[in-house]
DNA sequence: GCCGTTTTCGGCCCGACTGTTTTCAGTCG
């Protein structure tokens, strides 16, 4: 079993234990676990064969009777106890709980009294009107887990950070102009810059919190209220997105923003660390616990600080290392965009872009770029309009005279080369060698297994005019699975051939993605940024690869982008010599 | 079930909203 599969695994005995009113805390470590296999970048399995159990019990949260749990399911493919546990409960009551107004309490009492084991069972039980009868139930209760299942059923994919982030940026600006708004700020994980979005978290300070709450829920992009208190508020707007929205005081305003960026994981910590320090952390500040003074909440530095940390960027909220590196004040300093010197992945009308390779430039060099590197795709890829090897010549030469036209910009010559099955390349070695730059990508064959698929990228490593490997998983977030690649071997392969990996920035991308590229970073493999861009707006979506970058603790030397024009070159170089 | 600059045992994050209650339990984030 792979790492996800282990993970869903424990995920689904928590659940079972939770309606079985287990202890919640041992709830809580089976999914504590399942969270932690979620992010790990490595295998499970290769942790195992490197040293057994100690080494499973290396992976926080995980202790001498998980450990031995894992390395069962790794030996067997199965697990006694979870196969017991699951016949002590209905498989149905399990699903009733992922039905939001449904937790564990009530699942148990609709099949103690009702004999419900699913959610077709439950809703017709409400349509009988049965279920108000029960305790604590009434009519009102049937309603909202009606709407719950009608939610349920219609509930999207998380939604992808480059469509959560504009709607939240909407809703920002709208509330805004209000005069009761002092502070207006997103939060939850699309402050973190998770690439995918549950929902949309938004903060104001104000001290008129009701009229802040009239104003968001009567918006014109408001489509539903799911609820709606002083300082608390739930709608459904465009796309079916959840938008919250929480008031506070100005002067809780920075507790607030801490708290409600999360991530949960990361809150549980810092709260730990507060109790060893005998202080309490809410979202109105920092207290202590037995005067109760408030020590701190208007800013979130100064939630930090009473913790004898530093600021910790939200993008490494997630509770995978960064307050033990806060402590040990080694946090990375992360890139910015502003560090950012040039797009090492653009396309023009020359192959499937929409504007010429000058209306690029002027672009770039508006963002204030020093470079910018053309990569239109090569012959394979006809759909795309793929350059032969006349026209890429010729593409050469253009970009030669426009290099002589301008000053104090370069423009770089690049493809971006289809990898074809064999792991050959589109064009010979002869003209990749009078490119600058040489991006290789695969945008054919995707179903292959593992091992040819590692194969053929690594062979293409080879190849001494490669500089980077475009998008290296080839997924589309909620559209297409990353092909099977090894990723390490990816890696390894990278750092022992020269070659740059890729973090594609566009929002549908993000490839590679955060953890991969801190992998990458470890090996000490060089990562660039491209955005993919097809036209001049998309030069702006650099934006949500430095987010990536930030997430995968990227700092500027992990950059090859970061670098100014001459020692780009001579990195470029170096693999050909 | 995990974990330790209080601890190898006894803790384990915190509050808003809702609906059903007459003071609170359940759910959610």
């Amino acid at each position: 079993m792979k790492n996800l599969e282990i993970a869903d695994l424990f995920y689904n005995i928590a659940e079972i234990l939770e309606i079985k009113e287990e202890n919640p805390f041992r709830v809580r470590s089976y999914r504590k676990v399942g969270q932690v296999l979620e992010t790990l970048t490595e295998d499970v399995f290769k942790i195992y064969e490197r040293g057994c159990l100690a080494a499973l019990q290396e992976i926080p949260g995980v202790g001498e009777a998980i450990a031995r749990k894992i390395e069962e399911i790794l030996k067997t493919g199965r697990l006694e106890y979870y196969e017991k546990l699951k016949t002590s409960v209905p498989p149905g009551l399990v699903a009733l709980l992922s039905i939001p107004e449904i937790g564990p309490k009530t699942a148990r009492l609709l099949y103690d009294r009702l004999k419900i084991t699913s959610i077709e069972e439950l809703e017709k039980a409400i349509k009988e009107h049965k279920v108000r009868e029960l305790p604590g139930m009434g009519a009102k209760t049937e309603d909202n887990i009606l709407r719950g299942i009608d939610l349920l059923r219609r509930r999207k994919e998380r939604l992808p950070l480059g469509v959560a982030q504009p709607i939240a940026q909407g809703i920002i600006e709208a509330l805004k102009v209000l005069p009761e708004a002092e502070q207006v700020i997103y939060a939850g994980s699309l402050r973190r810059m998770k690439e995918t979005v549950g929902d949309i978290d938004i903060l104001v300070s104000s001290t008129k919190p009701e009229a802040v709450m009239d104003a968001f829920t009567t918006l014109p992009q408001i489509t539903e209220v799911l609820s709606k208190g002083k300082t608390k508020s739930s709608v459904i707007a465009e796309k079916g997105t959840q938008i919250d929205v929480r008031v506070v005081e100005p002067q809780s305003f920075g507790a607030a923003i801490q708290y409600f960026t999360g991530s949960k994981e990361h809150n549980i910590k810092l709260r730990e660390l507060a109790i060893h320090k005998e202080l309490k952390i809410n979202e109105y500040g920092v207290f202590r616990v037995k005067t109760g003074e408030k020590i701190a909440g208007r800013t979130e530095e100064e939630v930090y600080s009473v913790l004898d940390l530093p600021w910790v960027p939200p993008e490494l909220r997630e509770d995978r290392g960064e307050i033990e590196a806060a402590k040990a004040n080694r946090l990375p300093i992360l890139i910015e965009i502003s560090d950012i010197k040039g797009d090492l992945h653009v396309h023009t009308n020359w192959s499937d872009g929409t504007h010429t390779i000058t209306e690029m430039v002027e672009r770039a060099e508006r963002k204030g770029y020093q470079y910018l590197a053309i990569t239109d795709h090569s012959y394979s890829l006809r759909i795309a309009g793929g350059l032969s090897e006349e026209r890429l010549k010729e593409q050469i030469r253009e970009i030669g005279k426009l290099n002589e036209k301008i000053d104090k910009f370069e423009i770089l010559s690049g493809i971006e080369v289809d990898i074809k099955r064999d792991g050959s390349l589109d064009y010979s070695d002869d003209l990749l060698k009078q490119l600058d730059i040489v991006i290789a990508a695969i945008h054919s064959g995707f179903k292959m297994d593992m091992e040819a698929m590692t194969l053929r990228i690594i062979k293409a490593m080879r190849n001494k005019y490669v500089n980077i490997i475009a998008h290296p998983t080839g997924r589309i977030i909620g559209e297409r699975d990353p092909y099977q690649v090894d990723i390490e071997q990816q890696i390894m392969a990278a750092a022992e051939t020269g070659t740059f990996l890729e973090i594609n920035a566009f929002p549908d991308r993000l490839d590679l993605k955060d953890i991969h590229a801190q992998t990458a970073k470890e090996k000490g493999v060089l990562l660039c940024l491209g955005t993919d861009a097809h036209n001049i707006m998309h030069l702006d979506l650099m934006f949500y690869g430095v987010a990536t970058a930030r997430r995968g603790w990227l700092e500027r030397k992990d950059l090859l982008n970061t670098l100014p024009v001459e020692k780009l070159m001579e990195k470029l170089r170096q693999k050909r010599s």
